[in-house]
DNA sequence: ACCTTACACGTACAGTTGTACTTGGTCAAG
DNA sequence: CTTGACCAAGTACAACTGTACGTGTAAGGT
């Protein structure tokens, strides 16, 4: 598929913090970390080089400083990640995986209920006929 | 929580092999792996190495092989999996994840009635009021 | 007794990751 | 001009990963 090397842990971190913000410096970046997260600003700072080296996101000069930008939607991202990660837990099936979710009590009630409404839309969705 | 090392890719590969099993010697599990992944067999000993020193597996000798077993339920280390990955890409929040998953079409029609079902049956439990 | 096969165990080694320090330069306040 | 704040960019470095080789040894076939 697209032949970006993958995102690490950390770097996820920073790129989730880059797509919230859309278009961000550094300091920006590290300013939007939760403040429980301590980390270095030069490590963000690394952080963003590598992503950029691996094509994640654009930095360019702005002034002094340097401005990155995402250039990979997140959805992308995300959806590789979901894929990859479904494969190495669950050989590549996806239902084991959303029944675990929604088993393990992380989905409330009301949840549940928009996921009914949701799994009710793509059944008249994929079923046309119904008229 | 429990205070193991995660796993890495490459060992949660060879541990789900060990779970599938329950029980075998390196050349077992190496046996084991799909045809079309190729992997030496000493690879698939160092997992198991490390697989044990991250105490995930216990391995003892019998006769002149070495027979590995699971000492970690995949339950929980798949439990721990899914949290850690849910946290790093959504934030801890579940739904946007499930959603992603049945709205991506990585869910047959089929599967898409068994949640149905499992939802009632979920809100069922959860509301035993009703009746 | 000898060769082959199979394995345990130690070792290797480059690439990735998490985390940060250092150096050198620029702007702004005194 | 001098000092301090701030930043880009390079460098560092140990831990972890993926992948495997080498050595020694035991067991079975001939």
């Amino acid at each position: 598929m697209t032949d970006r090397p993958g995102l690490s842990k950390g770097e996820m971190e920073v790129a989730r913090v880059l797509w919230s913000l859309g278009r961000a410096s550094v300091r920006q970046v590290h300013e939007a970390f939760p403040p429980d997260r301590e980390i270095d600003f030069a490590t963000v700072q690394t952080y963003l080089r590598r992503l950029e080296t691996k094509g994640y996101v654009t930095g360019e000069i702005q002034g002094r400083t340097r401005v990155y930008t995402p250039c990979v939607q997140p959805q992308s991202v995300i959806r590789e990640s979901i894929h990859d990660f479904v494969d190495r837990l669950f050989g590549g099936e996806t239902l084991p995986l959303v029944r675990q979710l929604i088993e393990e009590g992380d989905v409330s009630t009301d949840e549940l209920a928009e996921l009914r409404r949701l799994i009710t839309r793509l059944e008249k969705q994929r079923k046309p006929e119904g008229q």
